[in-house]
DNA sequence: ATGAAAGCGCTAACAT
DNA sequence: ATGTTAGCGCTTTCAT
């Protein structure tokens, strides 16, 4: 029994274990057959017998094989992997969209080449060059905002395919979540409480969604034969332009019911403000947030009510898109994922 | 000059640009030399006069020439890749680690093969085998606590290097953040602040950071010959547990005149809790966070002094040592990178 | 100093 | 139904 003395020859051992990766000429050889027909064996590929095959494939299993990407590679040109190129440094809204991604393509047998440009051109192009010379299948293009950004996919020989962030040639294959029906529900939701008097706190007025969101939220607003209440107000994304907002609100329409705000942070100041004024959440004023970020909603109090834009799936969907466009069958246009509502104690007591 | 009607034929004319990549062939005759003389003066290898050499690197701009690295990674055995495994979703604190890796990595010719394990120990293994099948040639392994966790050092046949998230076996490499010292700068700034009766406000006890940082803050007080105000409080990782500590504080001991906060998250909390029962900040009480984690540090009010991990910087150094070892420059143990204090207003008044 | 040739691990066409 | 062979793009001996 080895104890800690032999450590060096256990690292050994260990290593040991690496001595060489099986190849197909291994299992070809342990199975009594040639390479050509391991390779269909293996590949599900031409007419064998079962018999045959299964042999094969029991060889390749006992020697623990696993095809060598590279010659793979370099018969096929491809390279079973997705180049993910953001924009910005990845961020909040990033992340589930990369995850989401993954879920997906790791099932395809994809692997992710992650790169991120930093909101750099030059770095961008510089990472296109590498993913393209690393023979990537594809592209998913993803970034920190909703708004468009500028199209690669007329400089790529290979499917690309926005992500959350779309790309401003209406051609391309975008996937972004839907602000407007976002809005809907968020109205929706309102004016089923009862709430009559509908106010709207949105991010900066260069940002789509800001409008988008609030376009929804009036849609719904008139279905219920009403107007927003008060002037929409537009600033930063930024829990100080929330509870700015709220100041503003007291002053101009003390007499709300409720607010809607295009995001969680905006909710969260909003609620902070309205608190220390004295205004009880819910019962006074119901508040709305949008992003469901957790680490907002759960923090605010009351917690949250949301929009969540299932940024995740958006992921999933985008590499879909991918997978399917790398097998022959693209796709373009805009697609739309549906927003969620997440009900918490902002609008509802528990 | 083609107007918008064109735009099918400008599609064509840049879809041709994907022709076929120039291949080592190509630049080998192109330049007159044989495909051999043109690999070594790519390379830098071999005896070649300095104007054939010339020649050869000319032909390959003209062509754009990038070797395949499929080719490559046949013949050598390496990928040029490194998998980044982290073993939950990616977090705040994965983020800046795996941007640092990026950024060093990049510049080695290293592509990063994204893996996120969502905290699943198949899904780990699965991602494993998947990378090693892809022949990568080290992994960097992050999380989202800088406690310890199972080694993979011994079973991977590749350099490993842990970062952020150390390993349990001390004998791998790890490289993290200095927790201790982050205590100690925290621990000085008060001190040096003219603060006497400092508080303190952990997370979990089964956090190992949570005693680091006390013990760091400890060990700047005794240089100043004070100890710790009022019993360390421990709780979790959540603002609402920073306004708890705060309410427990300001009953147990009204009189103390700052607060370290393990945790921006913390810190907050404590601040809302104090600014609502009256207290200024920072004349009555000074309050320091951890993390530096902008969304935090900026919301609060007023913006918080904090310790800063360089997250960033332990990417970067975690890929710099995996290329080491890779390179066969192996190194061990546990590695720590220092903490940075950030000074905001939550300590000193503008 | 340069060229020729072998071979990395695999697949696909062709032959049997 | 199975085996044989050529070749993907590159590097690396070994000749010259």
């Amino acid at each position: 029994m080895p104890d800690r003395t032999h450590s060096a020859n256990e690292a050994e051992t260990v290593s040991a274990m690496s001595e060489r990766r099986a190849t197909l000429v291994d299992v070809a050889q342990r199975a009594g057959v040639s390479r050509g027909t391991a390779s269909k064996a293996l590949n599900g590929a031409g007419q064998l017998r079962a018999s045959t095959r299964q042999r094969v494939i029991a060889a390749a299993e006992e020697l623990g094989f696993e095809a060598s990407p590279a010659a793979r590679s370099l018969l096929s040109g491809r390279s079973y992997t997705v180049g993910l190129l953001t924009s910005d440094s990845l961020g909040r809204f990033s992340i589930p969209v990369l995850l989401g991604a993954e879920d997906l393509l790791a099932t395809g047998e994809m692997a992710i080449l992650l790169c991120d440009a930093r909101a750099d051109r030059i770095r961008e192009q510089h990472y296109i060059r590498t993913l393209l010379a690393r023979q990537v299948d594809g592209f998913i293009v993803t970034g920190h905002r909703s708004d468009a950004r500028p199209s690669l996919t007329a400089s790529l020989p290979v499917p690309v395919v926005y992500a959350y962030t779309p790309s401003d040639n209406p051609n391309d294959l975008s996937v972004v979540p839907d602000d407007l029906q976002g809005g809907v529900l968020a109205g929706h939701h309102l004016t089923s409480i009862g709430r009559r008097r509908i106010a709207y706190v949105g991010g900066p007025q260069r940002y789509h969604a800001s409008h988008l969101r609030l376009q929804g939220m009036t849609t719904a607003l008139e279905q219920a034969g009403i107007q927003p209440h008060g002037e929409p107000l537009f600033g930063e994304w930024r829990e100080s332009w929330g509870r700015q907002a709220a100041q503003i609100l007291l002053k101009s329409v003390p007499d709300l019911d409720a607010v809607f705000c295009a995001s969680d942070h905006l909710a969260r100041g909003v609620c902070d403000v309205l608190r220390e004024a004295g205004v009880s959440i819910p019962d006074d004023v119901a508040v709305v947030g949008f992003d469901n970020y957790s680490e907002m909603v759960m923090a605010a109090r009351p917690p949250l009510t949301t929009i969540d834009m299932n940024l995740r799936k958006v992921g999933e969907i985008a590499a879909g898109h991918l997978l399917d466009a790398i097998a022959g069958r693209p796709r373009s246009g805009l697609e739309t994922v549906p927003c969620e509502l997440v009900i918490r104690e902002s609008t509802v007591k528990d």
